[in-house]
DNA sequence: GCTAGCGTGACACTCGGTGTCACATCCGGC
DNA sequence: GCCGGATGTGACACCGAGTGTCACGCTAGC
């Protein structure tokens, strides 16, 4: 699949469809643009008094439903990515951007949105973490597993404090 | 930097360059290689009643080390690192094969080798996700934060449950 | 109608990366 | 001592990605 296969299958010339992505992988991954914006806007939603890991958790539902709405070409464009090294490179690099931008949303919510602490940051990481963790899970599956509870299963992982069943969590 | 720079440079041939390194990236991360071995191993061998959070963070000491006999090329390789797209990305590539060494390694320890739960992937996933946000406060600070302070904060934050500030934790 | 701006296509060029061929060296067996 | 393979190295040729530049055609505004 060269860049000359793709711009004719556009129907443009290479320069067009570079000049349109700037490189092959942002053609693919331009699927996921926003999603970043979409899951901090959701994470501003959510109630005050949720704590950062609930909220964090809902947060990403949005991520989720698009999973839901349309699950063969999630699956698709899911499986595309990881098997690709250089797209899988690319759509690491572009998520690490959505930490920051997680971490600044819990500041806020903190009501302190000028200085984000490391905890905030760790969290953000964290739950993007899950969320990969879940997807590797479920495309392995082939999208048979339930995305949901597999999340919440990732979730729940870490919200009980992080030690293993080896050190059943405080409380 | 071209490759024919860094091959000349070296006092090899381009061909011969590339023999080596197979990618001019692989070139600067070839510094981290065995790096996700020596972490395994590490966590192979912290006690086996250890909780998995606990054991994780003690076994990242070994890649802190490496950062505390030479500061300032570790500083020089890892800022490097960041701020390099390219490299960045395949660094974080790099990383993701780290998660399932450690899982494993954590699955290992419970006695389950054959079968590695999700809650002991997202672990082994959010301990790098501590070390990276560590390493990113480490050199954004020029390296005179102390990585070990900052490595112990970021996992004080996901060990007495995800949940933030706004739901204390048990300290 | 003329011009300024914009989108598009057609190059030329650089660079990363792969594959192939040739040569040179080393090393064990007869 | 000689031979044959294994190994390391360099010199290409080649392809695909990505950038920059130029020319063409379109539409809009004076």
């Amino acid at each position: 699949m060269t860049l000359d296969d793709l711009a004719s299958a556009a129907g443009v010339s290479r320069s067009t469809f570079l000049r349109y992505f700037g490189t092959k992988e942002d053609a693919v991954l331009a699927a996921f643009d926003g999603q970043d914006r979409r899951v901090a806007d959701a994470l501003r939603a959510r109630p005050a008094d949720e704590d950062d890991w609930t909220a964090l958790r809902r947060a990403l539902d949005t991520v989720i439903g698009r999973y839901h709405e349309n699950p063969e070409g999630a699956l698709a464009t899911t499986r595309l990515v990881r098997e690709t090294p250089a797209l899988c490179a690319r759509h690491l690099e572009k998520q690490l951007s959505w930490r920051p931008a997680l971490a600044e949303a819990l500041a806020e919510r903190a009501g302190t949105p000028e200085s984000v602490t490391v905890g905030q940051t760790v969290r953000a990481g964290a739950a993007l973490g899950c969320l990969n963790v879940a997807l590797d899970h479920w495309t392995a599956s082939d999208g048979r597993l339930d995305l949901v509870a597999l999340l919440d299963e990732a979730f729940a992982a870490l919200a009980a404090g992080a030690g293993s069943e080896s050190a059943p969590a405080p409380r």
